[in-house]
RNA sequence: GGCCCCUUGGUCAAGCGGUUAAGACGUAGCCCUCUCAAGGCUAAAUCAUGGGUUCGAUUCCCGUAGGGGUCACCA
């Protein structure tokens, strides 16, 4: 009875790992392609951090003419929940996240190197853990919970290092005949890898991010395929990776110690060890402390969040964009027009620290983000947002053509367009003003007596067809027949002189239309409004 | 606790042996302006700490402290 015997035992039915090597062809990409992968569990949530590695691994595709492959890993029953992988692709579809190959719905898949749903890929585990087992490169353990517990305890008294290495691990040399036997009566059992690392002996890893890093290499003999018969992520990752031709794993940091059992596997193997970006996390501050972004305790960790705010997708994109390059920024100073896409990435650039998430940055960005789009765009995005988040606005953007007009106010015929709007939930109160009228008038340090005395000079020689320049004159002349100021510099000479100064004059005109004393430019405001609303909203104070 | 990673203003950060230590967000002030949002200008604000190495350390090395990760039949 040989390694052999035991494998066959273990694994009757299984094809030799040659048929999988001969399946999986070497890609036909460009030199220096990167093949990248965003790997979640099906748990149906993204988190921010995720949305981060997302965005390095379709940059790195997309520069160097790579592929960008979306795998779903559910090797582990408890993080499945109903619809999880449809819930992921959506949410990254919306930020315009469409992998070149992988999952592309529940049940579908596009690609030449799937199954890309790890629970689908048991028979490729399964000869890969055989060929380890023939090679006497792993074993079966039989271990249970609680002798594990027991050698666990043991350790700890001693002060060792805990887990199953060396002469702790139980089942290592058990002879392969009782290991047959045991497996024959239905003992359970899982494989682990028959280490041969050396926690004497140093590593040295490469990562894209960090540089080298150096550790004792491993010696832990890792459960590779679970008592259920799924591999562990460990396996999983090398195996996947491997036969999908993965060319660099961007990860989280978290990761990191674990790459010495990776390479460790590559090796057993003979398969070359892709590159590593282990990347760090995303930061929340509390009290003072930084600590990791939480699903549970931060609403702002799931993407989810920013599309139900309404902050663009590029926003969000872009804001991150600046933390993994922050030369970004002056890219895109230098480059206001390019797709975000022709930003070339670079790993080597990027911080290394973890970086606090800062909405008010993010909203500065969106506010920019913004600023660029068309009237049209405002609308399209407003209206598909508020179909979905506020029924209200919904009805009130029924009418496209006057909402065009109204998002066009300081947007469409102005090189400087205005810059008010971060997100699609502040549009209803940044334009409700347009659709009804005023409820209340405060006109501030205006007398109500003094206020009705402008409007009723307004009205008499208002004139819808005045352009700009007229206008505003006639609201200097309304100021000075009432004794005000024409010109705020000549108030501000002489403060004593006038009771106050046109933009007094024209606050009450506002205030009359609005209800605000804050509004974007006036005279485009009544032109949107319409002769006969602008005097009938001023009329009203009469 | 072992191992590993990290540490420049409030935040994101540039820097890679000699700099007045960039820039952005935020904050404050001024200018512009009919108000606001912008925009322009200006200001305050940073190299965790102790040792080395060096003519010279933010930069290189070591220690310390602080933060984080990891030590699962979870990923």
């Amino acid at each position: 009875m040989d390694y052999k015997d035991l494998a066959n035992v273990i694994y009757p039915d299984v094809k030799p790992i040659e048929y999988y090597e001969e399946k999986y062809r070497v890609r036909e990409l460009p030199q220096g392609a990167e093949v990248t992968r965003f790997a979640p569990s099906p748990t149906g949530f993204v988190h921010i951090g995720g949305l981060y590695q997302c965005i390095i691994d379709r940059a790195l595709a997309k520069q160097t003419g790579g592929v960008f492959i979306l795998r779903i890993e559910d090797t582990d029953q408890k993080r499945k929940i109903e619809n999880g992988v449809e819930q992921i692709i959506n949410a990254l579809a919306k930020f315009d996240f469409i992998p070149d190959e992988g999952m592309i719905s529940e049940k579908e898949e596009k690609g030449e190197y799937g199954p890309y749903k790890q629970s689908e890929r048991k028979d490729i585990y399964h000869s890969y853990a055989k060929y380890l087992i023939e090679q006497g490169k792993a074993y079966p353990c039989f271990a249970t919970p609680e002798e594990i517990e027991e050698i666990r305890k043991k350790q700890e008294a001693a002060g060792l290092r805990t887990g199953f290495y060396g002469v702790w691990a139980k089942y290592r040399n058990l002879p392969v005949d009782e290991a047959i036997n045991r497996i024959k009566n239905g003992e359970s059992f899982v494989i682990r890898l028959r280490s041969n690392g050396r926690e004497d002996r140093k590593i040295k890893v490469k990562d894209s991010v960090r540089g080298h890093i150096e550790f004792p290499e491993n010696d832990q003999d890792a459960v590779l395929i679970k008592a259920d018969g799924l591999p562990v992520y460990h396996f999983a990752h090398v195996v996947d990776d491997h036969l999908m031709k993965t060319t660099i794993v961007v990860r989280g940091e978290e990761w990191i110690s674990s790459t010495p059992l990776h390479v460790e596997l590559f090796n057993a193997f003979g398969f070359k060890v892709p590159k590593y970006a282990q990347v760090p996390n995303i930061l929340k501050e509390e009290d003072g402390k930084k600590r990791k972004i939480s699903k549970r305790k931060d609403p702002e960790a799931a993407v989810d969040y920013y599309h139900e705010e309404g902050i663009p997708s590029d926003a969000v994109c872009e804001y991150l964009m600046n933390i993994i390059n922050s030369s970004f920024e002056g890219w895109r100073r230098a480059n206001p027009d390019k797709d975000i896409s022709e930003f070339k990435l670079e790993l080597s650039k990027m911080g290394v620290s973890g970086a606090v998430f800062d909405m008010v940055k993010l909203l500065d960005v969106s506010k920019n983000v913004i600023a660029k789009y068309s009237a049209k765009e405002v609308y399209d995005f407003v209206n598909a947002w508020a179909k979905e988040y506020d029924k209200e606005l919904f009805e009130m953007l029924k009418d496209e053509e006057y909402a065009l007009k109204v998002f066009g106010i300081e947007r469409e015929n102005s090189k400087k367009p205005r810059k008010d709007l971060a997100k699609w939930s502040d549009v209803k109160n940044s334009i409700i003003y347009m659709y009804e009228r005023p409820k209340e008038y405060d006109f501030d340090k205006i007398p109500l007596t003094d206020a009705k005395k402008v409007i009723e000079e307004y009205l008499n020689i208002y004139d819808y067809n005045d352009d700009k320049q007229v206008w505003f004159n006639k609201i200097k002349d309304v100021a000075e027949k009432l004794g005000y100021a024409r010109e705020v510099k000549e108030y501000k000479q002489n403060p004593e002189k006038w009771p106050g100064h046109v933009g007094d004059i024209s606050t009450v005109i506002r205030v009359a239309l609005t209800g605000r004393r804050n509004t974007p430019d006036m005279y485009e405001i009544m032109q949107v409004l319409g002769k006969e609303e602008v005097e009938n909203r001023l009329r009203k104070i009469m």
